[in-house]
DNA sequence: CGACACGTTGAGTGCCTTCAAAGCTCGTGG
DNA sequence: CCACGAGCTTTGAAGGCACTCAACGTGTCG
């Protein structure tokens, strides 16, 4: 990728180039003294699936969607990331998916090396690391589930029950939908058109509420869980 | 459950009750110390979503599906471990899926208080752990996309390919395919009509031949591999 | 205001599902 | 040894859910 292609500043580098011996000192977020800053517009890719995985990132504000595309044009999103989230950790030499920037969003970037330092260094970073990779299987899981036994109705419920979870939204409030109809598609294995009539359904259902496209209001949070569980029984 | 349920049996403990000093001695394969053999009988489950976390499993023999079973009686297949697998590993408390025997399986057994103290001391079972990790999400990922946006042809190609993959089988020779047709078709999010329709299809088009429904050749991989690859274009 | 991107709604089609029944295979007991 | 039966697989026919194609609405920004 060329050098005027890519979307990442950093006006205001917060950290030595070289890696912060701070980050090591106990008592300290050993995290915090490796990461820059970086501003990434609306649309534009963080990284893409096959190149070189040197950062990993969290994001501050904003949201990010990590894509797969298909040599046919199909896509699939493989999940969403808000602030707070850890994403771009790779294991393998190169990164597996695509980072695009849902919305503007400001993250921070750990070059990979100071990272796998850290993970070294400190057991509670190798734990956090740990159970981000945990965590991402069990949505992965979670989201199989979805996709491989769900109606397009009790997708769309979950999803949003996901997002209300995220956001710990409850009834009567209005959650965030960062994300465009077609990503909300791409993720649950569903078209354009199918989202819009299942979101239409739920609203003349009165489940929910849809005071404009980016915010969608949990009428009926009950119904809506239930209708989204077709999860275990336990 | 209760003790009399559990299909599993120890008939010659390799190991001391008490964890063994000898994995953590350089030179010897730290897991091979800590292991019990365990004959699991076909349809047999292993241990079930929501149970106690004691234990992760390897197989030695046969065949094992890990199952996601919804509160209306959906079932969802997760994915199924074979020969070599390692399996049951959990940070969580308890297990969050269901472990049932395909077939007739030999399993060795590996208590997770052990299993957690020798990932402390030996950083190469740290390591492996975390690769197997890193190998379930990247596995689940690609189920993703399987589930997310490929037609029933394609998936069940994709699935072939896997299996072939798995087996390291080439052009002509016979796989195993251990599962039966409505593992498969819960694997694929498909009814088993379905997996059974497509399997003929691929059987008429000479793309695969079916000397039993255990066995499956596939008779142009070349061809198969290009329905299976909607997969990335990097 | 006009253009563009995104979202919504409508009509018709098709792929996969559902429901139904027949075939195959293998273990079991007469 | 063979008949029987249960479980699994395969095939057939009909229907429905989500997709495709198409047009229209809406809000956003120059």
């Amino acid at each position: 990728m060329a050098f005027a292609q890519t979307a990442l500043r950093s006006p205001t580098p917060r950290v030595a180039a070289t890696f912060a011996a701070r980050a090591l000192e106990p008592g300290v977020n050993p995290m915090q003294s490796i990461g820059t800053v970086a501003n990434v517009a609306r649309n534009r890719t963080i990284f893409s699936d096959g190149d070189d995985a040197a950062y990993s990132y969290k994001v501050v504000s904003g949201a990010v969607r990590l894509v797969k595309l298909m040599a046919d044009g199909r896509r699939h999103v493989a999940g969403f990331q808000l602030a707070g989230d850890l994403f771009g950790i790779e294991w393998g030499p190169t990164y597996a998916l695509t980072a695009e920037a849902v919305t503007d969003a400001v993250l921070i970037r750990y070059a990979r090396s100071h990272l796998e330092r850290l993970g070294e260094e400190r057991a509670d970073v190798r734990r956090q690391l740990a159970e981000r990779l945990q965590s991402d299987l069990r949505d992965a899981r979670e989201h199989l589930v979805s996709l491989g036994c769900q109606t397009a109705r009790e997708r769309v419920a979950s999803f949003l029950m996901l997002l209300a979870r995220r956001v710990d939204a409850g009834e009567g409030e209005a959650i965030d939908v960062p994300m465009g109809r077609q990503d909300i598609a791409d993720y649950l294995g569903l078209t354009i058109e199918t989202v819009c009539r299942t979101l239409t359904e739920l609203k003349e259902d009165r489940l929910i509420a849809i005071p404009n496209r980016h915010q969608i209001v949990l009428a009926d949070p009950e119904r809506l869980e239930a209708i989204a569980e077709a999860e275990d029984d336990v």
